[in-house]
DNA sequence: TTAGGGTTAG
């Protein structure tokens, strides 16, 4: 063999396409299918003893190697065979050592009868033939003696004559196929780029692939998109490279979604495509969550635009990716365009966009959905539909049209509600506070002979404990243990956290540590409720406790923590504790965010130093946080707290005029709280109408404070009208109203008013006009 | 297609 030559390199080239269609169709596929193989020798038929293949295998069969040279009938029978012939003679040889044998002795005896190069590339190809039947028959002889093939390879390679297309593929992939690179690479290089066409690069691309060579693999598919590259991409190459790359079980370097865009849309320019199934298996991939719908949007057009045909699964996975991204405009104009070019819409189709529709609380246009496919495309609604439906409705508090459209499905055949449907009715139930009912539903389902899973579980315990019924929630989760059902993270984080809600940390630790018991491991959610609620409770070293168990687990505080940490510990005045925290963050590379810089200038000004909250003020706004509301809040509540009224009024004049930062009704409250416990009621009411102003929206503690500040001044009359107030905004009046009004106006003799305030009327004027037409009624 | 969490000023 020898590398091909500038005067050989056409005739090599033209080797290339005359190979015949059944070996070379058989090789272009994957390596698992198996190398071409010979049909089953048949005994030589009456019309074929004449012939000249049969006439030469017959002689080679029955005469021993060394007396082929001296048989005069063989030499002119050769001569007339066509490469073709050749490689199908050769295949019908015994074994690959006469194969073998019979490449030798061709080689060596035989000459192409004339000098012409035409009679020259027929031997070389001739040749090229023989030497393919015979890596064939050592394949076949011993699928595994890849080493057998290497050594043919390396011992004939410096011969003159070129490896046949499936001889180099049939190397590469079994050379690959035993991880044997080096070796791989080796023939690759050796055959030159002139031999390297779509298939003999798969081929090793492949095997590269496989083994999570990404880099690798690219480098090797990349030559055929060269600009000036002999050989272009087959459609094969894309079905290798996707399949490959977007694989489940994919074990190598994650390859971007930017990357495998690229060499498809690069492939496609170059007239390569992917089959419609590993298209869909692209864009369910480039779809998904976190991916890039965008992407996928353009290529999926740049693909249209080539004719190339994408089913409804590839339309489908791209309609979900725009749902979720709330493209609603584009969901509609791409199922027009669905239409348009004949894709049809399946259930699945009505699924995405029914379940999208939901999920934004456009629950009627869904149903709209719904009653379309069935009348108008006459796409039967599945099971997954209705729940989605059921579960929609529900979530918007529909449960009673949710419990309808259960029963509806009732009546269409293979459409019984299943354990999905029991599930969002118990929850829409739960969700309206109907627990009773929730749990009647739950025993129903059980009639019916449908198995509740632990999603039912959670769900109805999660519903318990919201409604204030931890220990029901916690008898029901026991009673269901019992009864051979299993909890899991959700379970425990729905119980850790109602009994943390509850204040009673020592059961929701007992719990925690239960978990194992019951074979739970907590995950990241059930370790951020759990330190929230321990450092709400002010119980800062089971919050450290648990977060070290939470890293020893292998998962990661996230800023939300962090700054709940901080919180925890300023609040138990431990600041060594929370700069610890913040060193902490720092190298976990976990950057300080508003809420941290909050909760420091909270601190440091609530303890009076000032000096320090403004130096943290300063920092916070060097790392390009800008102060918010809640900043200046907690400065003015500070200020207001230090007896620095007249302090906390410059800075709210301050922020106003210098920032653009809005008062809400907090610092309102804290300014109209303290002007009036200061007994300057006067400039709280100012403040008071500057907040109208300004449209913030006063609640009942800024009502409370002007009330107690109208009593310590008896001023009835405006009390009066700041009740009415109150009820034409619908705001209730809490305890605390009820403490100052009844006291107050007991001792006046006003009771009667109260009770007209409490009932919702308004009590200036006892006459006044709503008043008397609500009595009319 | 169904279930769980959290931060700062009062």
């Amino acid at each position: 063999m020898k590398l091909p030559t500038t005067t050989h390199q056409n005739l090599l080239r033209d080797l290339l396409k005359p190979l015949p269609p059944p070996s070379t169709t058989v090789l272009r596929h994957s390596s698992t299918t198996p190398p071409p193989t010979p049909p089953p020798e048949q005994p030589p038929q009456t019309s074929q003893i004449g012939s000249p293949i049969t006439q030469i295998t017959t002689i080679l069969k029955t005469t021993p190697t060394t007396h082929w040279p001296s048989n005069t009938t063989l030499q002119p029978l050769l001569s007339s065979l066509t490469p073709h012939s050749f490689l199908k003679l050769t295949r019908h040889l015994p074994s690959s050592k006469t194969s073998l044998d019979f490449f030798n002795y061709l080689k060596k005896s035989t000459q192409p009868l004339t000098d012409t190069n035409t009679d020259k590339s027929q031997h070389l190809e001739s040749l090229s033939s023989i030497f393919q039947a015979v890596l064939e028959h050592i394949q076949r002889e011993n699928p595994n003696n890849v080493k057998g093939l290497y050594e043919v390879f390396t011992s004939y390679k410096d011969e003159s004559f070129p490896l046949s297309i499936n001889s180099i593929t049939l190397l590469l992939r079994s050379l690959g196929k035993a991880r044997m690179f080096e070796e791989c690479f080796e023939v690759f290089d050796y055959v030159g780029k002139e031999f390297r066409n779509a298939h003999v690069v798969n081929s090793l691309g492949e095997s590269l692939l496989r083994v999570g060579r990404v880099d690798d693999a690219f480098k090797v598919f990349d030559e055929l998109l060269e600009p000036d590259a002999l050989f272009r991409p087959n459609n094969a190459t894309l079905d290798i490279v996707l399949e490959n790359v977007l694989g489940r079980y994919w074990s190598g370097r994650r390859v971007g979604d930017e990357e495998i865009v690229g060499f498809v849309s690069r492939s496609a320019e170059n007239g390569a495509f992917p089959s419609s199934w590993s298209a869909s298996k692209l864009f369910s991939s480039l779809c998904r969550r976190g991916g890039d719908v965008g992407k996928a949007w353009e290529l999926l057009h740049e693909l249209f635009e080539f004719g190339v045909v994408i089913e409804t699964h590839g339309c489908n996975a791209l309609l979900a990716g725009l749902g979720r991204e709330r493209e609603y405009k584009k969901m509609t104009s791409f199922m027009k365009e669905m239409e348009e070019r004949g894709i049809k819409p399946d259930v699945v189709t009505f699924g995405i966009l029914v379940n999208h529709l939901c999920k934004f609380r456009r629950v009627d246009e869904a149903l709209e959905v719904l009653e379309k496919m069935k009348d108008e495309v006459s796409v039967e609604p599945d099971v997954i539909i209705y729940n989605t439906m059921i579960d929609g409705l529900c979530k918007v508090g529909r449960h009673e049209e949710g419990l309808a459209l259960m029963e509806q499905m009732r009546l269409h055949p293979n459409c019984a509600p299943n354990t999905v449907t029991y599930n969002c009715v118990i929850d829409g139930l739960c969700k309206a506070g109907e627990i009773e009912k929730a749990r009647q539903t739950f025993d129903t389902m059980n009639e019916e002979g449908l198995n509740p899973n632990v999603i039912t579980l959670n769900t109805l315990i999660d519903g318990m404990c919201r409604t204030g019924r931890v220990n029901s929630g916690m008898v029901f989760y026991n009673d269901m243990l019992g009864k051979g059902m299993k909890g899991n993270a959700i379970t425990y984080s729905i119980l850790i956290t109602a009994y943390c809600n509850a204040a009673n940390i020592d059961k929701a630790m007992q719990l925690f540590d239960e978990m194992s018991e019951n074979q739970c491991s907590p995950d990241a959610i059930l370790y951020y409720s759990l330190i929230n609620g321990l450092c709400h409770a002010g119980r800062m070293d089971d919050a450290s406790l648990v977060m070290s168990k939470m890293r020893q687990a292998g998962f990661h505080l996230d800023i939300v923590s962090y700054n709940v940490m901080i919180g925890g510990f300023c609040r138990r005045n431990k600041l060594d504790k929370a700069y610890e925290m913040l060193h902490d963050m720092e190298e976990a590379g976990v950057k300080p965010d508003r809420v941290t810089y909050n909760t420091l200038i909270s601190f440091f000004s609530d303890k009076g130093d000032f000096v320090t909250a403004k130096k943290v003020m300063k920092n916070m706004t060097s790392d390009g946080i800008v102060p918010s509301v809640v900043t200046y809040g907690a400065l003015i509540h500070a200020f207001c707290q230090a007896d620095k009224l007249n302090q906390a009024v410059k800075l709210f004049w301050n922020m106003c005029s210098a920032t653009k930062v809005s008062p809400n009704t907090v610092i309102y409250n804290t300014l109209i709280n303290t002007l009036c416990k200061s007994d300057r009621v006067e400039d709280a009411l100012f403040f008071m109408d500057h907040m109208k102003e300004k449209k913030v929206k006063p609640n009942t503690t800024t009502f409370n404070a002007l009330l107690k500040g109208f009593q310590e001044k008896q001023w009835l009359d405006k009390a009066l009208h700041l009740m009415d107030e109150m009820v034409e905004q619908s705001c209730s009046p809490d305890y605390i109203t009820m403490e100052i009004l009844t006291e107050w106006f007991s001792s006046v003799g006003e009771i009667d008013k109260l009770r007209k305030f409490i009932q919702g009327y308004e009590v200036h004027d006892s006459t006044s006009q709503t008043a008397s037409k609500l009595c009319d009624i």
